[in-house]
DNA sequence: AACCACTCCAACCGCGTGATG
DNA sequence: GCATCACGCGGTTGGAGTGGT
């Protein structure tokens, strides 16, 4: 059996919002309030509309201090910033700015925002690959002149499975019930990606190998072959509150979200900073069932809000 | 002027969840 | 414990607006 409509779709009218059903919707709420049924309330008024339809109408258009268009640069950070943290939880995010709707909040980040990011995405990424390209060869040669005592230092997960990545150490932390990848600055300012360290400590079976949990990399095959990378921003989560000493780490994180929300905000920019691209950043991917739990997040993330203020701290702004 | 492609956003839809009986 | 209902959320859609040819 299907589930019930929420009303007689045959006698409710849809489509756009008259100016005559708004002052009708508006003056009685203004007045009575929703009266905690919003099912019920299109019929007190004699309007021929879906309560959810009037609710949203009311949420999204017609509620008191609504804001419409017009996002600063720093609401955009703030925008950028949670989604980053938290993912699509717009009403979350909404939270957050006054004034503005989780659907206001949507539309703005998939019409204008991921494009903006995934536009300075690629050029970075193009960026880079010559950048890659040009010093392969010099890494090679660097490689193979490493002695075996410098291997013997390393952990022998990497040396065995990825000796290309292997002088450049990831941090990857398992958190009990969710697992966080998170990047780090190594030595040589280069970042560890989450796709290289799948590709090698991820397996069918789901035990991650090296260090990781078991549960660590769940869902990274598919993300390997199947997400695109507005996929990737989306399941990306990075914390701090718990792990103070991974601050620094992050800060290499939140200086590529920095550079990539205004290249002239801030301090200017080194050019192993600029080495950051959302290449790397998308690619610091966990499967979705690692923060499926949103109020373990939560007691991990105290309050969203927080993660904010750490954002901020962390040179966004 | 006409057409087309694209963008933007209001509104819809279906699902998950909690409350209630 | 189960069924039903309403709410809230996130994903998606449709149409108006806009710019390019």
């Amino acid at each position: 059996m299907g589930r019930a409509p929420c009303c007689d779709k045959a006698n409710v009218k849809k489509g756009p919002w008259s100016p005559e059903e708004d002052a009708t919707l508006k003056a009685y709420i203004e007045k009575h309030g929703t009266g905690g049924n919003w099912i019920a309330l299109p019929q007190k008024i004699g309007l021929k509309r879906c309560g959810k339809s009037c609710r949203l109408r009311w949420l999204n258009y017609l509620r008191p201090n609504i804001k419409h268009g017009g996002f600063s640069e720093e609401e955009d950070n703030i925008i950028c910033s949670l989604y980053i943290s938290i993912g699509s939880r717009w009403s979350i995010i909404a939270a957050q700015l006054p004034g503005r709707t989780d659907n206001d909040i949507k539309n703005y980040w998939n019409t204008r925002l991921k494009k903006k990011l995934l536009g300075k995405q690629r050029k970075q990424q193009q960026a880079q690959q010559s950048r890659r390209a040009a010093s392969s060869l010099k890494q090679e040669m660097i490689k193979r002149s490493e002695s075996a005592e410098n291997f013997a230092n390393l952990p022998v997960g990497f040396v065995n499975q990825n000796p290309y990545w292997a002088p450049e150490l990831p941090v990857a932390v398992p958190m009990n019930s969710i697992d966080v990848l998170t990047c780090t600055s190594a030595p040589n300012n280069n970042i560890y990606a989450a796709d290289q360290f799948a590709s090698t400590h991820y397996d069918a079976n789901n035990n991650g190998g090296g260090s990781s949990s078991p549960t660590m990399f769940q869902g990274l095959d598919d993300h390997n072959n199947n997400l695109q990378a507005d996929h990737h921003l989306s399941e990306l989560v990075v914390y701090g509150n718990n792990f103070p000493h991974q601050h620094q780490q992050l800060d290499g994180f939140y200086q590529a979200a920095k550079t990539l929300n205004n290249g002239s905000t801030g301090t200017s920019t080194t050019s192993a900073e600029s080495e950051i691209s959302w290449g790397d950043i998308n690619s610091l991917v966990y499967s979705t069932q690692m923060v499926s739990d949103y109020e373990t997040c939560q007691q991990r993330m105290p309050t969203v809000h927080s993660v904010f203020a750490e954002s901020t701290y962390f040179g966004l702004k």
